[in-house]
DNA sequence: CAGTATCCTTGGGGATACTG
DNA sequence: CAGTATCCCCAAGGATACTG
């Protein structure tokens, strides 16, 4: 028997990668934090600003705008005084939220371990 | 009935959140490329490289050295001439593809319909 | 209340050259 | 082959002030 070539997988950096233009969009610093805080039902900005702990005015704005356009959340606005603004999970923002829920629960359990090795890295170098 | 308080979840931003302190470290640029790389077996530096398109020599090295300080990577060094290093997934590291896995099949489903609503906002905006 | 508008800083990451 | 070592740049994100 000669060598076997194995044929390995090449992950490109075209618009078709799921990775890069879809999970990339989420891997940023508030987007999943803020998708959370949105399963328990709508809520209002401010009310985001105070629950998503250290996110700044800016940095809210911003990030539900990039949910908004992604299909995750729809923003709702009541002309009332003052104005009233609610966001709210869409259907698909739903479905994104299992998948990371899967995953946050693996970072729980595996946090401590994650931990040790951190600290068993950092001794031996 | 009076108005019922709801009681919200908090995301504080302390070391025991596994969103701030796990799955950022994953949500990086390269991370989930080079574990997927990886999950069809182990691997050399150079192999990677070329897999993992795009990357540049210096971010591969750093990325490596992060996914192996967290535990999700083993680094193994053959003294033959010249050298060679193989990288390959610890247990850990194939745990947390799981998640990762469930979360990129999501991201390639609903890939089509998040472009659409991007344009969609594009458009209205 | 729910944002804009500005300014500013930091560090993630690219490019290139060099090495055990 | 598998890296370091430098230099450099841009964009993510913080802080602050202002507004319909």
């Amino acid at each position: 028997m000669g060598t076997e070539k194995v044929e390995r997988r090449v992950f490109n950096n075209n618009d078709d990668c799921p990775i890069r233009n879809v999970v990339a969009q989420i891997g940023d610093k508030w987007s999943m934090l803020i998708l959370f805080s949105l399963v328990e039902g709508p809520d209002r900005f401010n009310a985001l600003k105070s629950r998503v702990v250290g996110i700044s005015q800016r940095m809210l704005t911003q990030t539900l705008r990039d949910l908004e356009r992604e299909g995750y959340v729809t923003r709702t606005v009541y002309p009332e005084v003052p104005v009233k603004v609610e966001y709210e999970l869409t259907e698909m923002g739903r479905g994104l939220v299992k998948p990371l829920y899967e995953l946050v629960s693996w970072a729980q359990v595996n946090h401590n371990e994650i931990k040790r090795s951190r600290k068993a890295y950092d001794n031996r170098n």
